[in-house]
RNA sequence: GAGGAUGUAGCUCAGUUGGUUAGAGCGCUAGUUUGUGGCACUAGAGGUCGGGGGUUCGACCCCCCUCAUUCUCCCCA
């Protein structure tokens, strides 16, 4: 006999997270579907060379390979083979991976069916994604996103549009966040200010960990990365402003920068228009990993919380010109469910409701009584209210238990007698309550209780 | 990629300076007037102490190797 056990970092989800899971799925795709999106799923598997190249050299790291099925070794490099060469040796056996994320798939999809799509498209996937990372906390190798992407349009009513779906996905989940938003052409404003564009990415890195470094850490790790003082004093001092009209003057001489804060004031013109029920803040140290991000980029953070980000997303000029489609704008953001999970059950906010499975179980005595408990719950059934019967007639000590266990909160008792009168006995678990009425009251006293 | 922690019953964990037959709680099974659950009581099943090697008269305990899981850093959702 063997052990069972899980690749690390993946888990299973019994009943009870399974139903938690669905609520946050099923909240958020609603949102989607409200705002205009389409359904989309792609495979889990996709061609390396569509994955490879799109998320940074870190990135390919933590993509799973897929081995060639067959005799893969007769193929493989025999030179890498025989300098135990990996990295080269992989190209040789492995032609297909996981996949990373659901933007670039979305990417290729439509660059493969730009002739039946009509622009802009708008499109949500709610569906796993993998990395090869080290599993820690609110860390996982397999997890979910929940994305909507525009793509075909760089009009900022849907950088709006998304903080929207942001507020109302997370103020329908009960779950206060914070809403960061920032845009990639004012980071690089401030490398054009402080004269350090070739540095661009080095300066970025160093300031995103501003909250949790302070001033001294980021002084400390730009030097670090080579970025002359005077440099680094330069965007200590534009780091400080700490809303979008006190960067005005300092992006004279930058065009970047001033477009950068005129597309964030527009954004911010569509929400003025519009209740808010979470907080949107500019924050001039956000500035997210991905590559690919051109303009506005997000981020979601759930207040009072230790927990990294559960959401994030930006604008991407052109995404899909690596695959011979340029010039195609697109906006996204991403939902982070399994990280969602773990907050919401940390900070209790599922509703208790999701721990019920049936309204009622069903116990009978004996065979003949059985099969007149098999009529009734199947009329239950049939009209649409979920119910169950218990297998084994006899005692009732046990479906007393299996219903107790279960979070049931009715159970309807079928002795001889309410099979003669054509009733049930219908007792409420939690009143202890206990009346008998004919099928027809039961239904109505179902949609009651 | 770097570093730490933990592997003992289905689950959560005790286990003395190394000493006879390895324990508890929960869970499970069966009972405690054969038409009533959560509670209580009784009885029972269940472990080659992650695996391999070494030290020793003797190892769950000490040493080495290995595997697995978990946490931190990097990076991310």
């Amino acid at each position: 006999m063997q052990k069972p056990g899980l690749p690390e970092g993946t888990r299973d989800f019994g009943p009870e997270q399974s139903r938690k899971r669905n609520y946050i799925f099923d909240t958020i795709r609603a949102v989607f579907i409200k705002f205009g999106f389409q359904p989309l799923e792609t495979p889990a598997m996709e061609n390396l060379s569509t994955l490879t190249g799109k998320y940074g050299d870190e990135g390919d790291q933590l993509l799973f390979k897929i081995l060639n099925n067959g005799d893969f070794l007769q193929k493989a490099d025999p030179d890498a083979l025989e300098a135990r060469d990996s990295a080269r040796l992989a190209s040789s056996i492995s032609k297909r991976g996981l996949r990373y994320d659901l933007t670039v798939p979305f990417a290729r999809f439509v660059v493969m069916n730009r002739h039946a799509l009509t622009f802009p498209f708008k499109r949500y996937q709610v569906q796993p994604v993998w990395r090869a990372d080290r599993p820690q906390k609110g860390r996982y190798r397999e997890f979910y996103q929940c994305d909507v992407d525009v793509i075909g349009s760089d009009s900022l009513l849907y950088e709006a549009e998304l903080v929207q779906i942001y507020d109302e996905a997370f103020a329908d989940l009960q779950l206060p966040v914070e809403i960061r938003i920032n845009n990639r052409k004012i980071l690089y404003g401030i490398a054009e200010v402080a004269g350090i564009t070739d540095r661009f990415t080095d300066m970025t890195v160093a300031i995103d960990k501003l909250d949790k470094i302070g001033f001294d850490g980021v002084r400390k790790e730009l030097s670090d990365r080579g970025i002359p003082a005077a440099a680094v004093a330069t965007i200590e001092k534009i780091l400080s402003a700490s809303d979008l009209e006190a960067l005005q003057p300092v992006f004279a001489a930058s065009e970047t920068g001033k477009q950068g804060l005129e597309e964030l004031e527009q954004v911010f013109r569509y929400l003025e228009k519009v209740p808010l029920r979470n907080e949107v803040r500019f924050d001039i140290t956000l500035a997210r990993g991905l590559s690919y991000y051109t303009g506005c980029i997000f981020e979601v953070l759930a207040k009072g919380v230790k927990m990294g980000s559960i959401g994030g997303g930006g604008r991407y000029a052109d995404l899909t010109g690596v695959f011979g489609m340029p010039g195609l704008s697109g906006v996204g953001v991403s939902f982070g469910a399994d990280r969602i999970y773990d907050v919401l059950d940390m900070e209790n906010l599922f509703p208790d409701a999701l721990t019920e499975s049936v309204r009622i179980l069903f116990a009978a005595f004996d065979e003949a009584t059985h099969l007149y408990a098999f009529e009734c719950v199947s009329a239950v059934r049939a009209a649409g209210i979920p119910a169950d019967l218990y297998p084994t007639p006899g005692k009732l000590k046990k479906p007393f238990d299996y219903a107790a266990k279960c979070n049931i909160p009715n159970v309807a008792i079928i002795g001889e007698t309410e099979m003669q009168e054509r009733t049930v006995t219908v007792k409420n678990q939690q009143s202890g309550e206990q009346k008998s009425m004919s099928l027809d009251e039961l239904l109505q006293y179902l949609s009651g209780h």
